[in-house]
DNA sequence: TCGTATACTGAACGTTCGGTCAATATCTTA
DNA sequence: TAAGATATTGACCGAACGTTCAGTATACGA
């Protein structure tokens, strides 16, 4: 690689990870282009020349983010026994790697926000089903395992899904062991609910 | 009252009126002063006569929303016997009142937006603790009755929340049936869980 | 060494939008 | 009916923001 390339890859990165670290604290439409820039040191044409638009350049971190989670979770998942370990192990690398995370509040805005290009909608669609498939798998692998019942998974999945993302927007804020708390709680209610007496 | 206080009071209305539709149509950040006036007919600086600002008309139509949900529910409750029932009766109105509500969208735009004034992050705490407190009641009820165990009612009223926030954020794009049989399911887990054995 | 592709600059643009204000109309009250 | 309170108008302001582009610098290949 040249030494022009890799200066220009350093760039790239450069403003990619300045911009991560503004849109994880001030969310995605108050982080302005100029703001990231002046972050970098480089100039506002420039981050033109490296990324598409604003929303390109969110939808490269947003990919960033999903690799680094999936890769995570594999590096632990085989150490989880149990189906039921794997969900504490799952809420807590939410907790760890999300709730902090710089993107999950930009990244919500993000989703809810107006103006979103077909592009994006598409991005974001496949990004939901990523999620319940991965729900999906968890749970069915308990179901196989004898240690879940459940005749209808992909609803479960949704319902899991619904939880996990209700409380990334609650827990923010509050403190990082009362959210693994929290978490914790909802997946022990996840796995045995509340009601006195098992079901009839 | 007069006949100039009631003119006054009904432009008020209409205001509000076609506020709400708008802002249920196309959001919060997406509506402008510019086409509320237009669709009222009547001029951008009557609607800042009537109204301190966007922010505070939106807040206005919050808490209309509120009220009339409370109201609705008030209505219903004493028709549900035990406490299962009556939590498989929120998550129906949640569905009915709230999914297709106008301002769900908006809201949670508006709550994740970037500018909020101290008067609005005040009034945003201040529903959510009404939410808990609701939630919170709904089950002591239950435990107090002897349906549900639970230690610690707080924590399992911010889950709940957390289950009800993300409900109402993954059900939109499906129709009202489905929604109601996601909201049920996921009431069904809160109450049993999926566990195959009860808690040890 | 020279031409060229690549990397980078930053002023300027166009647009959007919330909010203001001086002027005006309308109604109430004394 | 005159004075004053109340309601309404809409042109205008200023700031923010994403994006563009004509131009400059730098390193590479020949």
């Amino acid at each position: 690689m040249n030494k022009k390339q890799i200066q220009s890859e350093q760039t790239r990165k450069k403003i990619a990870e300045a911009a991560r670290n503004l849109f994880v604290q001030k969310g995605y439409k108050a982080t302005s282009i100029e703001e990231i820039t002046a972050a970098t040191g480089s100039s506002k044409g420039n981050l033109y020349y490296h990324f598409k638009s604003k929303e390109g350049l969110f939808l490269y971190l947003l990919d960033e983010w999903d690799r680094e989670w999936i890769a995570k979770w594999k590096e632990k998942e085989h150490l989880y026994t149990t189906s039921a370990d794997k969900m504490y192990g799952f809420a807590e690398q939410m907790v760890r790697e999300d709730l902090n995370h710089p993107l999950t509040k930009a990244a919500d805005e993000f989703f809810t926000g107006d103006d979103k290009t077909c592009e994006v909608e598409d991005r974001i669609a496949e990004m939901v089903a990523e999620h319940l498939s991965f729900n999906r798998t968890l749970i069915q692998q308990g179901v196989d395992r004898g240690e879940f019942r459940a005749t209808d998974v992909q609803s479960l999945a949704i319902v899991l899904e619904a939880l996990v993302i209700g409380l990334s927007k609650i827990c923010p804020r509050i403190d990082i062991t009362q959210a693994l708390d929290t978490y914790r709680l909802a997946i022990q209610v996840f796995l045995h609910g509340i009601a006195a007496k098992p079901e009839s």
